[in-house]
DNA sequence: CGGACACTTGCGCTTATGCGCATACAGGCA
DNA sequence: TGCCTGTATGCGCATAAGCGCAAGTGTCCG
């Protein structure tokens, strides 16, 4: 079984908000921080810290140390049927654009 | 609003092993009763009708009362967009064809 | 070394979720 | 009406999930 753990592993880790708005962002390839999430989503550290890692744990991200920041992003090589399906979420999802970062802009 | 509640709801409503094996068999798009749907999928009868009625009332199936049984379906005016996360999802399943209705082969 | 910053993790708590059991409800049929 | 099949629902329980707090780890910098 190449794929990390089931399907139904799969859809658990979606299966929250925070978790959701945090793929969202880090959908877009780049690497993000746990910091700029938790400004961005406004989580407590723990709090991001324990779902960026679940998120990592069912395979759909990748960490890496870098100094004193761990940088996640989307994982490359996620079975295409995975990435079907995160995509087709996301897809839904209200842009998030607004209202999770007015906060920075007002 | 159009659509039933938001999109969370939808995933959170696929949260559920027996619901992911519920909506593989009913989205067919045929009528599938509660009693048919038990037996494949191996639950009590309390279970599945809750179950059924999670997945309608988020809006993915309709019911429908048939003298004695009640049929459920996949919802025929399902927005693209949930639909498409059903399909996702539905895809990286695996069949289900074997082994949940070998013991009605066996 | 010591302190600051970024992140992780153990712990206890609270709430949500799923379950079975028993019971209520609905429709067919005698 | 009474009874049977099929389905829904109230209740209590057990487990799981998410959270905050506080302490621990890793890295940089002075």
């Amino acid at each position: 079984m190449p794929q990390p753990p089931a399907p139904d592993a799969l859809i658990s880790a979606l299966c929250d908000p925070t978790r959701l708005r945090a793929l969202q962002i880090v959908w877009d390839g780049d690497e993000h921080c746990v910091c700029e999430l938790m400004e961005a989503l406004d989580a407590t550290q723990s709090r991001m810290s324990r779902h960026m890692s679940r998120l990592k744990s069912v395979g759909l991200l990748i960490d890496r140390r870098d100094a004193q920041w761990v940088r996640y992003r989307r994982n490359p090589d996620l079975p295409v049927g995975w990435a079907a399906i995160v995509e087709a979420v996301l897809a839904a999802l209200p842009p998030l654009a607004e209202p999770d970062r007015q906060k920075q802009a007002a």
